[in-house]
DNA sequence: CACCCGATGCAT
DNA sequence: TGCATCGGGTGC
C-alpha cells in the first residue's frame, strides 16, 4: 500500500533531508512551476549558516515577466530585477513598504523573467528560531499556523533579505534549498493578492483548506474595483471566497 | 530631483 | 480600517 500524504499534513521528518530539486523543475512556466511549488519544502540555514528552517509551502503567486503588468520586470531590466532575467533556480528578493522583504523563485528561461512569489508555508522544521524572528518584529504572540502566514513573513521566519537575492537554490552548497516534500494534491487558485495591474489573471495558487493561507483582502487604497467576479470576504470568514477552481465566482 | 505608491503586516 | 516607512521608477 502506498501511503497518502492527506492535504494539510505536515511532511514526515525525513522530508526535510535528501537532494534538492533540479534546475529543470524551475526552467518552465511559472503558471506550471507555481502549483507544483506547492508541499514542497524550502530549508535555508543549517549546519553552517545556524540553525535550519523548513516551511512547508502552501500558497503562491506567479508572476511572467514581459506579459504580465503585475510583474516587477514587465517595464524591462533594472538593477533591482536583474535576477529575475537570469536562470532559473535563483531567488529574486525585493523589499516593501520600507519595511519588508519578499521571497521569489526565478522560473522560465534566461531573459523571460518570470518568477513566483512564494507567499504562505507551514514551518515543520525550527519553529523555535523561526517564532523566535517574528516576535522581534511584533508585540503579539503569533500562532503556529500563523508563523509563515503571508510573504513577508515566510521570508522573515527564513531568515532572508537583501543577502539571499540572487542565491542559487540548485548549488550543492548553497544555504537555501528546495526540498521535494510532498506535492499538495488539493490546489485552487484565484486572483492574486494586492496587485492593482492584471488583477482577473487567477494566478494565485494555494493548497485548498490550509489553515496557514492568507486570507483574501481587497486593497483598500483608491478603490480599486476587485477583480470581476470576486466579492469581498464577508466579516468572520477565514478563507477567500474566490476559492472557486478557476478564480473566478459565477454569476 | 521631486513625487508617488507599492506583490504588507500590525494594531486599532 | 488606518498607518508605518523607504526605495524604486517615472515623470517633470
Amino acid at each position: 500500500m502506498t501511503p497518502v500524504a492527506r492535504t494539510g499534513e505536515p511532511p514526515d521528518a525525513g522530508e526535510v533531508a535528501g537532494p534538492a530539486l533540479p534546475r529543470s523543475f524551475f526552467a518552465r512556466d511559472p503558471l506550471d512551476v507555481a502549483p507544483d511549488l506547492l508541499g514542497r519544502v524550502l530549508v535555508a540555514g543549517g549546519p553552517d549558516a545556524g540553525a535550519a528552517v523548513a516551511v512547508r509551502l502552501t500558497e503562491v503567486e506567479a508572476y511572467r515577466g514581459a506579459d504580465d503588468p503585475a510583474s516587477h520586470a514587465f517595464r524591462g531590466r533594472t538593477r533591482r530585477t536583474a535576477v529575475m532575467f537570469g536562470p532559473a533556480g535563483h531567488l529574486y528578493l525585493y523589499f516593501v513598504y520600507g519595511m519588508h522583504w519578499c521571497v521569489n523563485v526565478v522560473t522560465g528561461w534566461d531573459g523571460e523573467a518570470s518568477a513566483v512569489l512564494l507567499r504562505a508555508g507551514r514551518v515543520v522544521a525550527g519553529a523555535d528560531v523561526a517564532a523566535a524572528r517574528r516576535a522581534a518584529r511584533r508585540r503579539t504572540a503569533v500562532t503556529a499556523g500563523a508563523l509563515a502566514r503571508g510573504p513577508a513573513a515566510l521570508t522573515t521566519v527564513l531568515g532572508l533579505d537583501a543577502g539571499a537575492d540572487g542565491a542559487d537554490l540548485c548549488a550543492a552548497d548553497s544555504a537555501v534549498r528546495l526540498l521535494p516534500g510532498v506535492p499538495a494534491t488539493a490546489v485552487r487558485s484565484g486572483p492574486r493578492v494586492g496587485v492593482s495591474a492584471a488583477a482577473d489573471r487567477p494566478w494565485r495558487f494555494w493548497v485548498d483548506g490550509d489553515p496557514t493561507v492568507t486570507a483574501y483582502r481587497a486593497g483598500t487604497r483608491a478603490q480599486r474595483r476587485p477583480p470581476a467576479g470576486v466579492t469581498r470576504a464577508a466579516p468572520g470568514l477565514r478563507e477567500p471566497l474566490d476559492a472557486v477552481g478557476d478564480g473566478r465566482m459565477e454569476g
